[in-house]
DNA sequence: TAAACATTTGAACAATTGTTCAAATATGAA
DNA sequence: TTCATATTTGAACAATTGTTCAAATGTTTA
């Protein structure tokens, strides 16, 4: 960044120091704008929304998204990379599951948050 | 969507339509997804981290995050969209802040997600 | 083995994103 | 009014993203 931050008046510089050193390090940051980012694609909130309801395969996730079987792969290679899915090899499908109870409860907080306004 | 999902092993079927049925309507997946879209950047969980600790100015939000003060801004904008966060101008400043429990509660999950792996 | 089914992969592409910079707007004090 | 401070805005740009398509990889059955 270019610009300095000035912010003059005198409530300034109180408080700013212990907000600062309340922020975790940067690579934790970073790996938790990773997570939540992973949630931030309507193609996979269809897949997590539907993993919700039970262990579903590639193919079904498919047919139940109305997305491509290619982009479903790649979507659920994303999620599996960010921890949101877990998998288990069946014979030629591969179920897929969310990865426990904190990416549920993720989803069931943001439905309430968007269900309450409007 | 190109290829026509198939599927055709002998499971499919059975649930494909209960759960599809069971999914919200395409508005509310938009919706969703672009709420906790917002959350997806380093620089926008910094400045909802330092919220969840107080109100705070986008100026302190620029010293406290290391970010140009019209970075801050825009990420501002955005978080006010898509309903992150809310503000009351005093003065000359305009004061942020978390706009409800859901995202507190958002933020506090992933951050033990992320903590308890690795 | 070959064939069918299911999934994954990589390249390509358009679309979206986050930052910077410069300029504009808003507020309070002199 | 003019000035200083604080915030917002819009254009530009590089970087990232999500999908498609074609090809490759796994797995089971014949």
């Amino acid at each position: 960044m270019k610009q300095v931050p000035t912010c003059k008046s005198v409530t300034v510089g109180e408080y700013v120091d212990e907000v600062a050193s309340c922020l975790p390090p940067d690579d934790k940051i970073v790996d938790l704008a990773e997570f939540l980012q992973a949630f931030g694609d309507s193609s996979r909130i269809k897949i997590l929304l539907a993993l919700s309801k039970r262990e579903l395969c590639n193919c079904d996730l498919s047919a139940i998204t109305g997305l491509s079987v290619s982009a479903v792969s790649h979507q659920l290679r994303l999620l599996r990379d960010k921890k949101l899915v877990k998998y288990r090899r069946d014979g030629k499908k591969v179920f897929y599951s969310l990865d426990d109870e904190h990416v549920e409860a993720i989803l069931r907080i943001a439905m309430e948050h968007i269900g309450e306004r409007k």
